[in-house]
RNA sequence: GCUGCUGUAGCUCAGUGGUAGAGCACGUCAUUGGUAAUGACGGGGUCGGAGUUUCGAUUACUCUCAGCAGCACCA
């Protein structure tokens, strides 16, 4: 038979022959480092009999689809060691993940972190003893009562889930055996030893909380020890870099069990904090909207009827004054926004109204969720509403989407750095099917002619409309919603909002809700985890540290910073008596971009040494000079 | 909210059924120095909170609060 190879050549082998045969008809040594093949494009055991005709690739251990079958051959090992160790344990799901694999287990007592090492250990006997998997198929009813019939409850309801046409197989290495669609490795010793487990946490059922909870375990698994160890050094960087350990090194914020959920904002956060407020403020100035502000305690009323207090009510902190009246904290903005749209007549000459509010919102996050200053329970949106008629969507869409970019690029991500989704109807929603086609084609088709690559997502959208969400990712690669741009004909609709069209009847304005950042606090945090606390110098609370070398030149050393004051840098002064090895050391540390040096040669000459952090050298040049130079530097990319 | 783990000085952490220790940080003194830690001395803790057992609890147990990881949630 014929099989054609991703070069284009094709081979003869004898009928029956293998992905493995085909591996040594090309060369032993590739034999020797194949693992797997992908047939006709899909992912197949090398051991598998090919057909004529076939196209093949052999998979080779240092290939990316390699460590997929590597981590889920790990989570099968793992499950047998659970089993031989944990009798009576059942198993669910184990796919390969990120970085590694996990597999759910049901068991009433939950693993300990010793039971870990102690399933990791058992581990290696299986991998050592490099037992063959083997690839069986089964008749579906009799695999499901098979697992029935041995207590796997689970997988029997897995296989009954699978549709009537997928074959069903199993997974042999040695005496274990798994339901599983494979592929997996030849035998069990290719794993290697490059994995460790990593953690035990609780997941739930399918997904679902109403589900039972599962005990999962996670674990990392790599080709080789050596790609384990980077791994895990990488793990320790991230953790270098987190916004909750340089929040307090930089003294930007702290928390504390009395406002769990809410932010302490110090002296240099909080400049950090204003100087990405006014940014956007000037962002968004130029794009032609208006700023309000608007109440945070609202008659639960108007919640009520826009529809907010029966999907969210119970996540709504409460403020009772008689038994008569409630006031809800406001947990978003806009219906406040519409109530500003709502006081006089608005024609449709008026629109479009972007109204724009960085609103403080508070919301009684679950306690688990709660997360450093990424997520928590007092926050600001960088929040605005567009209200417009129903011709401008398109245009509006585009006008915010390209603003967006604009602003992610200025605040050091690039394009490639923002994941989009578009996030389509829920189950629970307002509005007819009509209005939901509408809207989700209508940012479809913004999306589409912006340019831009995005994913749609089913069932995630708001209850009141579809969203774009625009995702960034943190130092340890969690994903965040940032940005976001929602499409809503319901809340107008529902707090009577209205225009006067061309025509002079009435008609409902189409809503806009749109954030940039998202919360100004998640966005902060995210900026800190991606500068490693390195922010360019606009954004840089403290953006200069003059520093004396000794106390003779104090008068100088305040004539340096007196200047850069002068020319509007955020600039401190060190005259302390210590070495400037010791000054450099500290304010190099709290990531201080800049720092000018004086001593007696620069107090003579009117010049300062300019170092820049991490800098290996300086530079001396005249005061003036450099008073110049930075300020250039310092300007926000909106007046450069 | 759920599962597991954790809570001792500002930070990182050690330790014990008989009222606690290290390094760094902080303070004082000496030192006035050229680009990532000068030295000496010193101060500092109701051992997250409440309760139970005990002659005695920071240590054991219960409850509670908070944090961490994951899950679920995220208008």
């Amino acid at each position: 038979m014929n099989i054609t190879l991703p070069d284009g050549n094709v081979r003869q082998l004898p009928q029956g022959a293998t992905a493995l045969d085909l591996a040594n008809n090309i060369s032993k040594s590739l034999a020797k480092v194949s693992i797997a093949a992908r047939i006709d494009g899909e992912l197949r055991d090398l051991t598998l009999p090919l057909h004529d005709g076939a196209k093949v690739a052999i998979i080779t251990r240092d290939m990316p689809e390699a460590l997929e079958i590597i981590r889920h051959d790990a989570a099968h090992i793992m499950a047998e060691a659970v089993q031989a160790l944990y009798p009576g344990t059942q198993v669910t799901i184990g796919p390969a993940i990120e970085n590694g694999f996990y597999y759910d287990f049901a068991r009433d007592t939950p693993f300990t972190p010793e039971d870990l090492e102690k399933i990791e250990a058992k581990m290696r006997q299986i991998i050592a003893a490099d037992k063959p998997f083997t690839r069986e198929v089964w008749d579906r009813n009799k695999a499901i009562q098979h697992f029935e019939s041995i207590g796997e409850k689970y997988k029997a309801m897995i296989i009954q889930d699978l549709p009537q046409t997928e074959t069903i197989t199993i997974y042999r290495q040695g005496d274990w055996y798994d339901l599983c669609r494979g592929p997996h490795l030849p035998s069990t010793g290719k794993v290697g030893n490059g994995f460790k487990l990593m953690r035990v946490a609780g997941a739930y059922w399918r997904g679902d909380a109403k589900n039972a909870q599962l005990q999962r375990i996670y674990g990392t698994a790599w080709r080789n020890e050596t790609e384990l160890k980077t791994h895990l050094t990488q793990l320790e960087e991230a953790e270098k870099r987190d916004h909750r350990r340089l929040g307090r090194e930089m003294e930007l914020f702290h928390l504390q069990d009395d406002a769990a959920g809410s932010i302490f904002w110090h002296p240099h956060g909080w400049t950090l904090y204003r100087t990405l407020e006014n940014y956007i403020r000037a962002r968004i100035q130029h794009d032609g909207y208006v700023e309000v502000k608007t109440p945070q305690l609202v008659n639960s009323s108007m919640f009520m009827k826009s529809g907010h207090w029966d999907m969210y009510g119970d996540k709504m902190f409460r403020v009772i004054l008689d038994e008569e009246t409630m006031f809800g904290i406001k947990p978003m903005n806009c219906p406040c926004h519409v109530q500003v749209y709502n006081q006089g007549m608005k024609s449709y000459r008026d629109l479009p109204i972007r109204m724009a509010e960085f609103g403080s919102c508070h919301r009684n996050e679950p306690s688990g969720s709660l997360h450093g200053i990424m997520r928590v329970r007092g926050f600001v949106q960088d929040d605005a509403h567009i209200f417009c008629r129903e011709d401008q969507v398109m245009a509006e869409s585009l006008k915010y989407c390209a603003m967006q970019m604009k602003v992610y690029e200025d605040l050091g991500f690039p394009t490639e750095n923002v994941n989009i989704k578009l996030a389509l109807r829920p189950d629970v929603r307002g509005g007819t099917d009509e209005v939901w086609d509408k809207a989700e084609d209508g940012l479809r088709k913004a999306l589409t002619a912006a340019g831009m690559k995005f994913e749609e997502i089913p069932n995630e959208g708001a209850f009141y409309g579809p969203k774009i969400e625009f995702h960034l990712t943190d130092a340890i690669g969690r994903v965040w919603q940032c940005g976001t741009l929602q499409l809503d004909f319901v809340l107008p609709e529902r707090l009577d909002a209205n225009y006067i069209g061309e025509d002079g009847n009435k008609h409902r304005p189409v809503m806009l809700h749109r954030a940039m950042l998202g919360s100004m606090e998640r966005f902060i945090g995210i900026m800190i985890e991606h500068f490693s606390g390195k922010f360019p110098l606009w954004l840089a609370p403290l953006q200069v540290v003059v520093a004396g070398i000794t106390n003779d030149m104090d008068e100088y050393t305040h004539e340096v910073l007196a200047a850069c004051k002068a020319a509007g840098l955020r600039a401190d002064i060190d005259i302390r008596n210590e070495k400037i090895n010791y000054k450099i050391r500290e304010h190099s540390l709290k990531k201080v971009p800049l720092m000018l040096v004086v001593g007696k040669k620069e107090a003579e000459n009117k010049t300062v040494a300019l170092r820049r952090l991490g800098g290996e050298s300086q530079e001396v040049i005249s005061l003036a000079d450099a008073i110049a130079k930075l300020k250039q530097e310092a300007k926000t990319p909106l007046e450069k």
